[in-house]
DNA sequence: GCTATTTGTAGCGCGGTCGAACAAATTAGG
DNA sequence: CCTAATTTGTTCGACCGCGCTACAAATAGC
């Protein structure tokens, strides 16, 4: 306890943080231009050049000997995210189980899709995704010439303790306690980072998608239930335990209906998918074939759900207008169907509802990133950490 | 837009971030030891003795010759948060202005009240702010050998835009778009920043009160209405505007009563003081005395009210522990009369409408700090404004 | 008084960044 | 096609915050 490291300050000792920021705006540019770098961060041009080099001698960026070329004066060199570095994102479902491998350029590189006839269990759950990723490394290994796998995002469909790895329920996967992180990492060379579904979905609209470059986004994902994501200040609420921004449960009504954890008059037991389906005679079909049911086949029944639902949706996005002024609004799942049924009802409900001053400058956007958001929310969970440390990556490769 | 400083990344090149980390360490601690500070920085004997002599060059801090010595070894330095180093609260209300001079430390060192038998309008109360500063430091003059005042914190009840000093709009004063910043400091000698009240009340238990050394906190204030303050991961919750953690306008229910910006089911709409008031037959009384009456005059009438209203706070509350997971909630002005009235039966509520992980290691608080919480809160926006740039302070004195 | 312990102090070195001077690569214009 | 203007890359020297080491100082325990 003698040489034990601060915690409680935010800064100590800088090792450079300007090469995690000069690597930071290069993942996020995808492509960028030295001079770009130097205008965007304050730097000189010398430690902008050293800043990449070092960056570029650790294999994370590439350099290349010309940028644009529209302007007076010596191109400037343009500086890409590699595209040999990897991240694995694993996605367990109820009845699939799915890894892609994506670059630290966004690109997905490559996938792989295990269908589960019915449930499995946590511990069979890790033995697939063991040999999932093993089998996806051993194709990469044959088309590609070189790469580097730096660690796996397990995206969970529940409540996630990240800092430990733990699983605490997925009441879908009947997953309870679970500490996947330490499971998985004892089996494959590579970290292991998890996190809550709907928080990483956020996180990819943020980066990738409806929200990109926002720093206030609220984010509702609707599927069997209903999964929230919240980033405040650039930086993701994460709360006390790390259990922040359950959306689905927040109490709107005092109507006696109780949804899945058993709360009544929540978003989630108000807003709920199979109702839809029911109402529209379906069953268990795609968010795509919803969509257009709910759209094209317009009963007075359907009609009068779909707005029921959309008043209770608009009423909670006020609550959250209310509680956060967010600058972005973003629906994903059936959600942005239901937004799609009646926008302007919905913003008339909602206008109702929220303060005005709130109301200011907000936006309200379906989710644009199918179905690679998940995996490039669980990449990115990846390359955050690689940002923030880019020499603990150091002596990985594959 | 050429030598343009850089604003989307967190740091550029730092001039001394550590500068600011012992500084406000210093604050907080009000008193400390250089040793003290080595281990909580990290930071070296040698860096440490350097940044304290700066910052006492600068008069922030003192030095005092013997701190604690009840271990072996050459006793530590004491380092002091200086008593000289002044900010000035100003708290307009509807019946009266108060003034007060708090220092670095943490003290109250003078104040100044002026009742008002009327509303005044925004203009008069500049003119009046003005006057009872002035006087003030006339006063502080006359006793005070020598004293610099930093900057004044100004708090409003009602919603405002921090970063360009405006009042959007604070309906008990009757006050709309009143850009108070700009006005006030072009007549005093001084920075002003303004602030929530409630978000000041909830900093100021965050610094010194009931929520003390607790990142994750959630707030509320009931007077004539419920305001609220969420501070996460440390940092206050601002939203994109500025007028984040409005929590009393959050709909919990769905009848029909509204609050005082017209929205239905509200907290604020089914938690109000003058119901409590009526109930039990007082008008216009204190905080202690309204207190007093509800846990001691308990009669079925002010039972229900009060159960209804307990539950409507406990379901609120709820809410946000879903969103938030806080680690601390605190219930200040009558709510905490509230909470006092029958905590069992609150957190029976709570339990039943928040998520099991959630609630883990939550603690639910009454406001610790009385009438001087929110001249505390207004007085730390301006020293977290020094704290973050010491050097922007260094030519102010008086 | 002596020792062990802890802290203050002073000097040196390292690393990250800036700034200036010069070279290189492009566009614009004749 | 050549020149001027412009913008960027490159190199080198300097500064500064910070760590590290050695030594002095101040305490408790014996």
């Amino acid at each position: 306890m003698s040489k034990n490291r601060v915690d409680t300050p935010e800064l100590r000792t800088s090792s450079s943080a300007n090469l995690s920021v000069v690597l930071g705006l290069i993942h996020e540019y995808r492509t960028i231009t030295r001079s770009e770098l130097c205008q965007l961060t304050g730097l000189t041009r010398s430690t902008v050049a050293k800043l990449v080099s070092t960056l570029s001698d650790m294999g994370f960026v590439t350099e290349s000997r010309s940028g644009q070329i529209d302007r007076v004066g010596r191109p400037s060199h343009g500086v890409e995210a590699a595209d040999d570095v990897l991240a694995i994102s694993v996605h367990p479902e109820v009845d699939y189980l799915e890894v892609k491998a994506v670059a630290f350029n966004g690109q997905i590189v490559h996938s792989r899709k295990k269908l589960y006839p019915q449930p499995i269990g946590p511990d069979q759950a890790v033995d697939d995704m063991v040999e999932a990723i093993e089998g996806l490394l051993q194709d990469l290994k044959k088309h590609s010439l070189k790469f580097r796998v730096l660690g796996a995002g397990v995206i969970v469909p529940g409540q996630t303790d990240a800092a430990t790895g733990v699983v605490r329920q997925a009441p879908h996967l009947q997953w309870y306690e679970f500490p996947i992180k330490q499971k998985l990492s004892a089996r494959l060379p590579m970290r292991v980072l998890i996190g809550n579904d709907a928080s990483l979905g956020c996180k990819a609209e943020i980066t990738y998608g409806a929200a990109k470059g926002s720093s206030e986004v609220v984010y509702l994902h609707g599927s069997s239930g209903i999964g929230g994501g919240v980033y405040m200040g650039g930086k993701e609420l994460k709360g006390f335990g790390g259990y922040a921004s359950e959306l689905g449960h927040v109490r709107i009504s005092s109507v006696a209906s109780d949804d899945y954890s058993g709360i009544p008059g929540t978003l989630e037991a108000l807003v709920r998918r199979e109702d839809l389906e029911k109402v529209l005679g379906l069953s268990q079909v795609s968010d795509d074939v919803l969509e257009t049911e709910l759209l094209e086949n317009r009963t007075s029944a359907s009609t009068n759900l779909a707005k029921k639902q959309l008043e209770a949706l608009a009423v909670a996005v006020a609550n959250f207008v209310n509680i956060f002024n967010p600058e972005t609004v973003v629906l994903a799942g059936f959600l942005s169907s239901l937004y799609r049924f009646d926008q302007k009802y919905f913003h008339m409900v909602l206008k109702k509802h929220a303060l005005p001053a709130l109301l200011e400058g907000l936006q309200v956007f379906v989710g644009e990133l199918g179905s690679n958001a998940l995996a490039i929310g669980a990449s990115e969970m990846v390359f955050e950490d690689l940002i923030a440390e880019p020499t603990k990556y150091l002596k990985l490769g594959a």
